[in-house]
DNA sequence: GCACCTCGTGAGAACGATCCCGGGCGGGTC
DNA sequence: GACCCGCCCGGGATCGTTCTCACGAGGTGC
């Protein structure tokens, strides 16, 4: 006899009082077939009355599962960010469809190079069933580290550093083109964008949607980079207006870039769009509280996460998945273009 | 002979290699302290060679520590908080102090009533060694259930539900009394505000400290509620001018808010800070963009998140901590006051 | 020089589940 | 009526650790 307060139920308490063996009280917590009707409504009073709760770390000690997917968050990703309703956009997602399926969600921050040893060990312990990579920068090691152990994995976004695992991507290229196709369609004659770092995915493919979109019509490219934050559209819109005054339409590659220029351009007394049209890309909340409300490319951040979780749930069930998924964008239309 | 791919080596395997018992082996992978200098370098050379990693399943089952924290996030905190940076900045703060602990990070997103009790069950598996909660509103009943449950848990924010488990929140009530008292400096006359939706103890304690405040200058007080979103401040400004154009001075319990009030005396042609000064609450990254640049009550955001974890790892150990701690709010000086 | 104590090491029993395998029982077929 | 085939259920091994306890060697005190 054990403190009643601090012993938990086992299935051999469960088992005992239900008068069965722990493997008939196993196979009704399953939800195995072969278990007669009456057996397995005694064995369901047995556990509601001790409020039995099985052990996680027995159960994956001999089943190998453990029921959890890890989210690997890089910082630079984190912190760069367009905005953080991003991150938790996509957290929201998969938060929900990890719950359907009755999985956890363990969540990995590598703020710093130490702590990525950290990682990769926690991952190599096979402690969850499956990883989900957040958007990486430049030539991030994860992709193919996770790929050599053998780990299932996802990456939120095609990871620069090539095709060795499966990701989930929105269609950058396909948005901006829908921009700038509807700035031509009002006539603009002088597009000009302000792009994202070079060393992002987001910012590469949004630059080149511009770039194919501008050369498709015949014209000339202008381009600035930014680095997503406020600030870098106030300047970088600033460089635009003294390299070309003549500007009628700049395409943003993030919402946040995009209230940084329209700031300029009120400073500069251009009337947006009148004088000059801007469209944004995320279709961030403040892009409805933008004087003018801001037209955009809305991005979708949830559909993302939810994609993310499937696709990792199946290869963590043994599946297989497409090696990409393209998620459509839409031009939102509001006032500033 | 297994699989050598798949076979992961255990503790047995590493023992045979370094020619030691697997008890010595567990006693230097623990970093315990008897073990002689040579042989712990000879298990150290098998762990390296093998590419050992403990089994956290097998270890925790024996041990009953899982080495993990979960953090518990009810949809509607999520949802509301004035900006998703609120959360990522908490969210840090944690990752910080727990991977310095070792730690790992389980994600639970309260997103549906159903998810509710999903989660009470995985905490009573007790598959985490601590919990943190998220800011909740009005009667949360997680905060009496983990005290009943006997696991150890902090709370972001005072509980409304009352003092059951302990707490990190920041001193609303100081940088609202500092925010009107600088306000009073400058010679306002009629200082209103802009409050919180008061079901939350952000709202509720940034309401308080207004009053308070006020009531010690001997002013009348002058009160709209918002719920923190941009557009409830734009509102609540137009009714506050409607209800009194005297108005000098605004208090908005956030910076969401601010932005919108700010946009609403733009329209009303009301000079900022001439006409009428205004603080926000938070120091988002947008209050530095705003037109004019905000003064408002910053929070140690990231200081929260940490301590949240360190006073969780100390219940944890068995440690007992301060019911309550309250870290300071400074009041950042820009241009709308 | 004998008893005692300390310190490092090993053997073995848990921990609480899953799952394979075999035994028993009931019913259908010849 | 005997045989056989399924279907349920139970026994027991197993997963990979930690931890208690016992044991032996070596140093110290008298």
């Amino acid at each position: 006899m054990r403190d009643t307060r601090t012993a938990r139920p086992t299935l051999e308490t469960v088992a005992r009082l239900a008068g069965v063996s722990r493997a008939t009280v196993s196979r009704v917590i399953n939800g195995s077939e072969g278990v007669t009707p009456g057996v397995r409504e005694a064995v369901d009073r047995a556990v509601e009355q001790l409020g039995y709760v099985p052990n996680p770390a027995a159960r994956s000690l001999v089943s190998r599962r453990t029921d959890s997917i890890a989210l690997v968050v890089p910082e630079p990703a984190a912190r760069m960010f367009s905005d953080d309703a991003f991150f938790t956009g996509i957290l929201r997602g998969i938060g929900q469809e990890l719950d359907a399926a009755d999985k956890q969600l363990v969540l990995l921050l590598a703020s710093t190079p130490a702590n990525h040893g950290r990682i990769t060990r926690y991952l190599r312990a096979r402690t969850v069933d499956g990883v989900i990579l957040a958007s990486l920068h430049g030539a991030d090691p994860f992709p193919s580290e996770l790929a050599a152990m053998g780990v299932p994995a996802v990456a939120s976004g095609r990871p620069l550093s090539g095709g060795v695992i499966p990701y989930i991507d929105v269609d950058h290229v396909g948005g901006v083109r829908a921009a700038v196709e509807h700035l031509l369609a009002q006539g603009r004659k002088r597009i000009a964008t302000i792009a994202g770092p070079q060393d992002m995915v987001a910012g590469i493919d949004r630059l080149a949607g511009y770039r194919g979109a501008v050369a498709a019509a015949g014209m000339r490219s202008l381009v600035e980079i930014g680095d997503f934050t406020r600030e870098s559209g106030t300047t970088a819109m600033r460089r635009l207006l003294d390299d070309e005054p003549a500007i009628d339409a700049v395409f943003v590659a993030s919402d946040l870039m995009a209230e940084g220029a329209l700031r300029t351009l009120r400073r500069e007394r251009r009337r947006v769009p009148e004088d000059v049209a801007v469209v944004g890309f995320d279709d961030a909340t403040a892009a409805r509280s933008t004087e003018p409300p801001l037209t955009t490319v809305r991005q979708p951040i949830h559909e993302t996460g939810r994609m993310l979780a499937q696709q990792v749930l199946r290869l963590a069930s043994g599946e297989s998945v497409e090696p990409a998924v393209i998620l459509p964008t839409e031009l939102v239309l509001r006032e500033s273009a």
